[in-house]
DNA sequence: GTGATGGCGGTTTTT
DNA sequence: CCGCCATCAC
């Protein structure tokens, strides 16, 4: 691909227009889209509703770019949120121009590429070029450390809100200096704003970076007169600037792009405002609201022909987003035809509710829709519980998408600190984290002597135990124990030169014991666990070098779906953004839960707009059918809450819904017609439910079901290992593991064994 | 330094 | 109701 591109491309492209006119890639698209894609000369914001198109436009875009030779592709800057859209592109665009290879792009997310760039300029914050990303989770004990040691206390001064509220800072890219004792606030002794001071130094003297930094160091850089130099370069270099998302970001990344954009002004933002779901989150809608005028000269294209709903899904949608006040709006069209109203259905509680979902689940199913193409969308976690359960007994295969992440789990993360040890001694969260993992016999009382020095040093922990274990403050054995792993560190630090880097990840996690601990674990995880581990170190192979590796764990890994079995998704409305499915299933829609009581309580009218918004974007999910429930009672934290249906179902515009509920009927005694309903939900159900499980308690026999499984039974299950069936209720079965442990699992994942 | 019990808190989540 | 963390007893 590279070789074809003249060095002189700029006047190619403008001394030739038909080389556009003919492209067979443009005829495709409609002339809106077509407006975005060729227009490529100065700011341009393309408004893109839900579902119009908006990763086409992007990548044409893209690829006409380079297809007229208007620049090469490292002379481009495209930039998404998330993993998962950088991905996709990096695909399409691939596909769009044949299959070139897209390496050495400057295609990712904002930190990727943030990161990309400070490490090349690493030195001018006063880091070096192999300083490590931390996440969340170390820049919370980080701080609690540095809390502790100001003397505050960390019980009645949370150190995640520190987190929160310092990451809330430099989301609007404000350095230490920028940030006064007036802004931090009382809490914290009033010491945040010097808090905040100490936790850049700390992270500076141990090389690392969290998620906020990478921007704000960059631009930082970028600021200063004395690198104009280094600016001009990227100037020159990016010649075409393009931005997902846009209505996500945050005032940091804005800046950032504003920077960078300084050079050619040829900048391509596309958003959606209706979309934007993550204010609480730092997200500024009033970037893309602001547009025009930060950007002078601006082309504005609306993106409103959608290509992914019938009518009364669209009208449904438009109705309710209307209510905003803060839009530049849009209004969507479709050519599809009106298909089904919206169907709006109220129940007595979330078991009721789960049920009927079931039932219409199976239903659409009979019609032939897979269960690919379904989901369900709730406001929070907590709310999914209830269709899991409902689908295990079903037998309906389910994903949740959007749970913990691979690299969030806790054996993943420990494995990873041995590694970011072995490549910089100097990390001092991942030392931390493993210093006693497996138990060694280090506990807090050294490891805060070892702080405490560190601290008063300006030195690593690492450097610390060094030096002080040649004194004896610290007790011999521990000492010993404490040089014992600094010689393990520096040996398998020694085989980072010549032995293949996922071959030295099995080393260490074997020689420092960590597998041991868990083989020896006889709980019910601990096998997965080690599964785990086996991945991680096969994901390793797939990068060029261990630090390649940590850097991508850091940015980019991700869970791989499994796409083997057909499944319906459950996810959070959040999750679903930027999803599609042919039949979507919006439960939970009440006063307080939907819209969340807390999103007003903390934000008033634009929180209510944010999840309107949220509503909005769940509604737009489907393809062909919507349905919204809502129930009268749910059951919170223990407690039974009432709600009355969120003021989103009096929004939605009665043309295009249809509703019906079985609410209002069982509180009175089960009269009015759902008397087998009244049966299996409602309290009836909870008192059927209590007494099945004294029942099971007191008789785990004799139960059985259609598949043949009754307790008792002798059974393998692929994770867990062979147990024997206690109860069975449906296609949910109760298990007591060999290993250790019970847990109920679906009867489709296990085997029965011969007696 | 390591294992057991009580209290408290508890949306949304990417990097 | 459930899980996490902090404190307490060994």
């Amino acid at each position: 691909m590279s070789q074809n591109i003249p060095t002189n491309s700029q006047g190619n492209a403008q001394g030739n227009p038909q080389a556009s006119n003919s492209a067979p890639y443009l005829a495709h698209l409609n002339p809106p889209q077509r407006q975005a894609v060729e227009t490529l000369d100065g700011p341009v914001l393309v408004l893109a509703g839900a579902g119009t198109g908006k990763t086409r436009v992007l990548t044409t875009r893209l690829a006409h770019i380079i297809h007229t030779f208007r620049a090469q592709p490292q002379e481009i800057l495209a930039v998404t949120f998330t993993n998962k859209a950088a991905n996709e592109m990096k695909h399409r665009v691939s596909e769009a121009l044949g299959g070139a290879p897209v390496e050495g792009w400057w295609l990712g997310t904002f930190h990727a590429l943030a990161a990309r760039m400070l490490r090349r300029h690493a030195d001018l914050v006063g880091l070096s070029s192999q300083f490590t990303i931390i996440d969340t989770d170390d820049q919370v004990r980080l701080l609690k450390q540095l809390i502790d040691a100001e003397g505050i206390d960390v019980k009645k001064n949370n150190p995640k809100l520190a987190a929160d509220i310092i990451s809330g800072w430099k989301d609007k890219a404000l350095t230490p200096d920028q940030v006064t004792d007036a802004m931090a606030g009382d809490a914290f002794n009033g010491k945040l704003a010097q808090i905040y001071r100490i936790y850049q130094s700390r992270l500076r003297t141990l090389n690392t970076c969290d998620f906020g930094d990478l921007l704000l160091h960059v631009i930082t850089i970028f600021k200063d007169p004395r690198n104009a130099d280094l600016l001009a370069q990227y100037h020159r270099r990016f010649r075409y600037i393009m931005v997902d998302e846009y209505q996500d970001t945050n005032v940091a990344q804005y800046l950032w792009l504003r920077l960078l954009a300084k050079g050619s002004n040829n900048i391509c933002c596309v958003g959606d405002d209706d979309q934007s779901i993550y204010g609480w989150r730092g997200a500024e809608v009033g970037n893309i609201l602001r547009f025009e005028k930060d950007f002078e000269g601006a082309t504005i294209i609306r993106l409103e022909q959608n290509y992914r709903s019938t009518g009364h899904i669209l009208s449904a949608a438009g109705g309710v987003i209307a209510h905003n006040q803060g839009r530049l709006g849009k209004t969507l069209w479709s050519e599809a035809g009106d298909g089904e109203k919206v169907t709006i259905h109220g129940l007595w509680d979330g078991e009721a509710e789960a049920r009927w979902v079931g039932e219409k689940i199976e239903n659409l199913q009979r019609e032939g829709i897979s269960l690919s193409g379904m989901a369900v969308l709730v406001r929070a976690g907590y709310l999914m519980r209830e269709f899991e359960d409902r689908f295990i007994h079903l037998g309906l295969a389910y994903q949740v998408i959007g749970g913990p992440r691979f690299y969030e789990r806790m054996e993943v993360r420990d494995a990873l600190a041995y590694l970011r040890v072995t490549m910089q001694p100097a990390d001092d969260l991942a030392l931390e984290r493993i210093i006693n993992t497996p138990k060694r016999g280090i506990g807090d009382a050294t490891v805060q002597t070892l702080y405490s020095f560190a601290r008063s040093k300006g030195i690593s922990l690492h450097e610390a135990i060094l030096q002080l274990c040649v004194t004896d403050e610290i007790k011999p054995k521990q000492r010993q124990t404490l040089l014992n792993l600094i010689n393990d560190f520096a040996r398998w630090r020694g085989l980072l030169d010549h032995t293949h880097h996922a071959e030295i990840a099995g080393i260490i996690l074997d020689e420092s014991g960590y597998i041991q601990m868990w083989k020896q674990d006889k709980s019910l995880e601990s096998q997965g666990r080690l599964e785990n581990l086996k991945e991680l170190v096969s994901a390793m192979s797939e990068y060029e070098t261990m630090g390649d590796f940590l850097e991508h764990v850091a940015l980019v890994l991700d869970n791989s779906d499994d796409r083997s079995v057909e499944k319906i998704s459950i996810m959070t409305l959040h999750a679903a953004k930027g999803l599609e499915f042919d039949c979507v299933f919006l439960a939970g829609w009440e006063e307080g839960l939907f819209p969340s009581q807390r999103s007003m309580d903390e934000s008033g009218m634009a929180g209510l707009e944010e999840e309107r918004r949220l509503a909005y974007v769940g509604i737009t999910r489907a393809k062909r059918r919507s349905f919204i429930t809502h129930a009268s009672n749910r059951r919170t934290y223990g407690q039974w809450i009432s709600a009355i249906p969120s003021r989103f179902i009096d929004e939605l515009p009665a043309d295009h819904i249809e509703y019906s509920s079985d609410t209002g009927f069982g509180g009175s005694g089960g009269s009015g017609g759902r008397s087998s309903h009244w049966d299996s939900s409602g309290f009836a159900a909870n008192v059927s439910q209590r007494m099945q499980d004294i029942t099971r308690k007191i008789t785990s026999t004799q139960t059985g079901n259609a598949d043949g499984f009754i307790s008792g039974m002798r059974i393998r299950h692929d994770k867990f290992g062979d147990g024997k069936i206690v109860f069975v209720d449906g296609h949910k079965l109760d298990i007591m593991f060999d290993q250790g442990g019970r847990k109920r699992v679906m009867d489709s994942f296990v085997e029965i064994l011969d007696a």
